[in-house]
DNA sequence: TTCTATGCAAAGCATTTGCAAGTCC
DNA sequence: GGACTTGCAAATGCTTTGCATAGAA
């Protein structure tokens, strides 16, 4: 990140302005609305950039797309098992837990990722109607 | 899973044998020495079979590729940074975790994942020679 | 002016899928 | 014999990368 660039600024913008932890292609379409041009590329390029300075978190899971988070405080997250919605979780950090499994283990623990899964209060209510 | 076939059956003998945690790469290379023409992607599709029966753990985690582990008692994992190996964590399950955060959200929570991250002891060593 | 950052398109991976042929019960 | 499985290859979805050009300092 040697120099500013406009792309940069409204992809952290639009990663800061709303709570939830959109994918590189919700963000790539946010940005689109006010840069039409910008390119899917860069998006990718400058979230990698910004995660890398710290100025936003990747959300990295297995199932389906990576996800951004503008909100840099250590927090955990839920994930909707229906439509992939991720959101915070207000737990409060288990932050004796590294210790007390780096005690234990032969790795040298840095860190720890904790994800509840289950069913959004929207998707819930989906399902019934159906049922 | 209608009928039994000597894939399925060479897979998750595989998975058995070793309390590690390949990826559906690996697993092909390994049942490959003993059949020769199975596919990669019968190697993907058994091993979503299997873990749709409940016969093998899918870990859906940070970063990479998809893991699997035949062991089927609940449990968490740690992950190497540096090699991407996925051991068991021998940690306690934190039973009381869903329930604790259930009551706090509007989610129906379903379960949690926990993974730690950290440096595993042949990568550290590794490193320490290069310094 | 000098490099960094971008847009575009092609390439890369991991995973999934369509289909004809093989095989299990 | 009939339906489930397989092998193969093509397709998919997300992410990364090469390259010529535009843009920041």
């Amino acid at each position: 990140m040697k120099r500013q660039s406009l792309q940069r600024q409204l992809i952290l913008e639009e990663l800061r302005r709303e709570k939830n932890h959109p994918s590189a292609q919700e963000i790539y379409e946010r940005v689109r609305h006010r840069l039409p041009k910008i390119s899917l590329g860069t998006v990718y390029r400058n979230l990698e950039r910004l995660a890398a300075h710290g100025l936003i978190q990747k959300i990295e899971a297995t199932g389906g797309q990576r996800r951004f988070d503008g909100d840099l405080d250590e927090h955990y997250h839920v994930r909707c098992l229906y439509c992939g919605r991720v959101e915070d979780a207000s737990l409060p950090m288990l932050s004796r837990l590294n210790q007390t499994y780096g005690k234990m283990s032969d790795y040298t623990i840095l860190g720890h990722h904790l994800e509840f899964f289950g069913i959004c209060p929207q998707c819930r209510e989906a399902a019934a109607k159906k049922n």
